[in-house]
DNA sequence: CACAATACTTCGTGATACGATGTATTACGA
DNA sequence: TCGTAATACATCGTATCACGAAGTATTGTG
């Protein structure tokens, strides 16, 4: 997918791999990957950027002597995921605008 | 709308605003405002990196004294929205990964 | 013992949207 | 006629951001 598609459902992507257990970092990309491939850098931004805007709470654990962190998405996430919905009436009407034919075929 | 969402969906949305007629700046922005806002800078800014990618190109032409740059959509243009529709099943199915339902209810 | 996989972190870079600001002309009301 | 809004395009600086590269440390596995 191209890049800067990705930006604005980067966010709401992340929070939705998360809404239905805690997970981790690793185990977000494995699950994501048939949707849309990130990095271990950028995925790691984002869940620091979540995590300030509140959006989810961090919380260590071991697991096998090594240590993870794992995710857990806030009320506040919810919000922003039933905000998404919301938001995704937008993007169909400007889909729209975009592939809106008048006179294309002539 | 949210400013990270709209990334990828300004570039292809400026080639719909031209791919009936040939349009200008002002006139871009005032067709795209129903569907999304968008400032001058950003435009221009656009505009010239679509004409860097060869999506578009310009022709300037003097209206009512003052000069005005038109910009005409080109084969690889009218592809690239082409292309976008491929791209946008990608997007319904992360859509479809952001809103499932799994135990959200319960 | 070497090497892949797991797991998280930091750094630097290039792309980018946008506000602020500037220039220049036309249109129009006071 | 004077000022102001609208039209039209341009430039600069900044903050945000995705990502590649590289690093640390541990657990298997051959």
């Amino acid at each position: 997918m191209d890049n800067q598609m990705k930006r604005g459902l980067l966010d709401v992507c992340v929070l939705a791999a998360i809404k239905d257990q805690d997970s981790y970092g690793y185990q977000i990309i494995k699950d994501m990957k048939p949707y849309m491939a990130l990095s271990e850098s950028t995925l790691y931004t984002i869940l620091k950027r979540l995590e300030a805007a509140e959006l989810l709470t961090v919380r260590s654990a071991e697991h096998g002597g090594r240590l993870r962190k794992y995710y857990h998405i806030t009320d506040a996430g919810r919000r922003r995921l039933r905000e998404f919905k919301v938001e995704w009436r937008e993007i169909i009407s400007l889909y729209q605008f975009i592939t809106r034919e008048e006179d294309d075929n002539v």
